[in-house]
DNA sequence: GAGAGACTACTCGGATACAGTCTGTCCGAGTAAATCCGG
DNA sequence: CCGGATTTACTCGGACAGACTGTATCCGAGTAGTCTCTC
């Protein structure tokens, strides 16, 4: 069970459209080139994103993405449900309901405990997702990278944004 | 993202296992007839379960699995790495690094912010996995699980168990 | 009745096959800004 | 100088291909009880 590298793509993009200026979008081969990606792939992810509502498109020559909502609002399960899907890590086939031992008929009431307690461990994982946004990242990201570095690159980044 | 359907199937041979009296060993057979799963495809699973040490097996006709330790002793994280690996959910490939900004020959420190957020989130799915153990399960399934069904099946299973 | 050998039922591991998903590429349709051209 | 037509640069969506993984089956090798046969 390993989430796919869509989903790092995505959060990468996200951590950089969560620094554009209002009203500026940014293109898929800009995002491409700066992660060193391949555009054409990272363009799914991207229109995941998009269909999910977390992210605002626009069309013609100087079009590209932006944050459809203000980043305190977009968390990292937003991100990795449109991407990944929003079904459950866990799927129960109720194969208890194959014991032979069982009368004729029965129906059970009830979900299998051990789906409960796989669905408890989902939901623990869904919940640390759920409490970090993308502006708290953005925070951590200033404070982390060397100055030099973060304003060349968001330097680069206004250079190619629309 | 979602688990195989072996690690469902281990969870529930596991329960079965840990129900059974001290000694007694209960075949791939039964275990498949029991859950109505194809025999030889489970005894992968099994197989992945004794070669983490969760299961001792026995030869020989009457032979099978057992646990190999108590099953207060077994957490809900043991079957689940042993099937399904136990690297982390989120690999992070680093693509910061390639960053066209970034001065040549530049190396970085430390580990990325946005892994870092899916090792927590990952982190705290396998806490609440650790902390559930067979035996427990168990009780649960005793008091859920209608009295007759429940010891009819455990019938069946000592009947077939060596 | 005792011991040796054959038999049986099981695990284990490898080989194989098929389907589905993940990764990646390519291309055509549609759109909006910029550019060009005729009046 | 102005307005319409063309060009350009981008997104979007579908089609397609290759690699990998998950699911499933089959078979031979090895092992440990059981059964049989002989003395």
């Amino acid at each position: 069970m390993i989430l796919k590298s869509q989903v790092e793509w995505a959060l990468h993009c996200c951590a950089i459209l969560s620094g554009l200026p209002e009203g500026r979008y940014l293109s898929t081969k800009a995002l491409a080139e700066l992660h060193g990606l391949p555009k054409e792939y990272l363009s799914k992810a991207l229109q995941s994103l998009s269909q999910a509502g977390l992210v605002h498109t626009t069309l013609g020559p100087s079009g590209g993405y932006r944050l459809a909502k203000p980043a305190a609002e977009v968390t990292f399960l937003d991100i990795i449900e449109a991407v990944e899907g929003n079904g459950r890590t866990f799927v129960c086939n109720n194969i208890r309901a194959n014991n032979p031992c069982r009368p004729e008929g029965y129906c059970e009431v009830g979900s299998c405990a051990i789906a409960r307690v796989m669905w408890e461990a989902d939901e623990a994982w869904r919940t640390k997702l759920r409490s970090v946004t993308l502006a708290e990242l953005g925070q951590v990201l200033e404070s982390e990278i060397p100055p030099q570095i973060w304003n060349g690159t968001f330097e680069w980044v206004l250079d190619r944004a629309g």
